[in-house]
DNA sequence: CAAAGATACATAAGAAACCAATGCATTTAC
DNA sequence: GTAAATGCATTGGTTTCTTATGTATCTTTG
């Protein structure tokens, strides 16, 4: 991750419970490139970071794995189990709440940053 | 940290920064209190990551210490440097790029959550 | 058509940052 | 007089990420 690599620390699988929920399959490739695209640049997952997170959400039961062949090429989907749903949303507000208290913390106006 | 303690990993520094920046001088404890105080106990810092935090922003010249006598007990003050007074503004606004930058990513309505 | 770059999976070794536990000592409240 | 609060600090372990490496296929470009 090129943008502060630091605070994204903790939030790799929230961002990848959101993207599958937005989107009903995504394969590990395909997320390094939308989450690339969608931040400008700011966050670029690495494998090395990213194989492993998914693989741990695949074995709590929160993602289903599919895969599919593109000509030769081996290509892994992810969707997400109903738990994996209602644990996309636990983590979405948990993050919401963390960063208004971090809000009230810092004295931040998010607004004009 | 009680509440979730995965996300607020990389935050610490900003934290502390951030209350020497507003608060002439304060001691270890003091933050611990105050950071549980203004996160209405969802942010409760330990002394395992509290002390040697402080140790490094010391070690790294951001801030600078002095002890003071409260009968027999030690208390030791911390307080910004120039460099220190710089560095806080620095992770505050990389901070708010941060949040800005999830904001887009994971969809979040900040006024509401 | 060869080479470079993009696509696509994955693991391993190490570092960084935090948590839980522990330790020591003083002061305050019951 | 003892439990809780105040106040400093370290150690061992875990989690999570980074860097590096490995394998293989497909596409583009000179």
């Amino acid at each position: 991750m090129i943008f502060s690599s630091e605070l994204i620390k903790g939030t790799l699988k929230t961002i990848l419970l959101k993207l599958l929920a937005d989107n009903s399959k995504m394969y590990g490739y395909e997320i390094t490139q939308k989450v690339k695209e969608m931040t400008a640049d700011r966050i670029q997952l690495t494998e090395g970071a990213l194989y492993p997170t998914l693989h741990a959400l695949e074995q709590e039961g929160l993602v289903t794995t599919q895969i599919e062949y593109i000509g030769k090429r081996v290509r892994k989907y992810y969707s997400l189990s109903p738990a994996g749903k209602s644990r996309s949303q636990e983590k979405l507000s948990e993050f919401a709440d963390f960063v208004n208290t971090m809000k009230i913390l810092l004295d931040l106006d998010l607004k004009t940053a």
